[in-house]
DNA sequence: AACCAGGACGTGA
DNA sequence: TCACGTCATGGT
């Protein structure tokens, strides 16, 4: 697998499409909610405060499992604290805390949702700058690009950990978060518009999955389908 | 029972 | 630039 669009091609034959990013929709009689991913009928988000979400989605996961990240917003959302002005309410900076606790770092990220809620207004519906996204504090490249991608549509590769473990050890090479994500960028210049964003946003989504179920810290090399073509698939 | 998660930031070399 | 410590909860 000589190439970063051969090892797309073969994460998404294995694992098909991811239909990122998930949103909470609701269920049942009423304050019952949960996550959808939507693998089929790719689409930007419609709602602005479904671009919002995606940004608090995007903080709290920093360095933190999903489901831990599902029950937070679950909580938000059922507190009524799922949007900007909610979160910019000084007086509930407590109970927001409380509200991510599962999510960890809650201090933080509490923080950090003020400073994206505050963001989010002055846009005023706007598309942001990524340069305007990396000096808010609590916004670094990866939560970054995810907005831009899943939230904006803005064709730009994520080079997270997962796909830059998974890249060197496949491909071979020391990846940064730019070289990498530019390395993807141009593997897939060929596609047009729509097309290149949905595949972007895809081939982060497959190496996410893939380095959740085989290619691990500790990798499980033995189970990997990507075996034979992998340079350091250990045995 | 350690180890790790869909990072970002501050610090010091 | 780069390595390292810090932040916190929850799942394996």
């Amino acid at each position: 697998m000589p190439t970063l669009e051969g090892l797309v091609g073969l994460l998404l034959e294995r694992y098909g499409p991811q239909g990122w990013w998930p949103l909470l929709e609701p269920v049942g009689p009423e304050r019952e909610w949960r996550c959808v991913y939507r693998p089929g009928d790719y689409r930007l988000p419609a709602e602005p405060l479904q671009r919002f979400e995606i940004g608090v989605g995007a903080i709290l996961t920093q360095n933190t499992g999903w489901p831990g990240v599902i029950r937070a917003l679950i909580n938000l959302r059922r507190a009524d604290r799922l949007a900007p002005d909610a979160l910019l309410d000084e007086t509930a900076a407590a109970e927001i805390r409380q509200l991510i606790r599962p999510s960890g770092y809650f201090n933080q990220k509490q923080l950090r949702l003020r400073t994206w809620a505050g963001f989010f207004n002055e846009l005023n519906g706007r598309a942001p700058q990524r340069s305007q996204l990396l000096v808010l504090n609590g916004i670094g490249p990866e939560t970054a690009d995810s907005i831009l991608v899943y939230a904006y549509g803005q064709a730009q590769f994520i080079a997270d950990a997962y796909a830059r473990r998974i890249v060197e050890r496949c491909l071979g090479g020391i990846w940064s978060y730019d070289g990498l994500a530019r390395a993807m960028q141009a593997a897939f210049r060929w596609q047009e518009e729509p097309e290149r964003l949905r595949t972007l946003g895809e081939a982060h989504a497959l190496l996410v999955e893939h380095g959740k179920r085989f290619c691990r810290k500790r990798p499980l090399c033995r189970e990997c389908f990507l075996h034979d073509g992998c340079l350091s698939a250990a045995e």
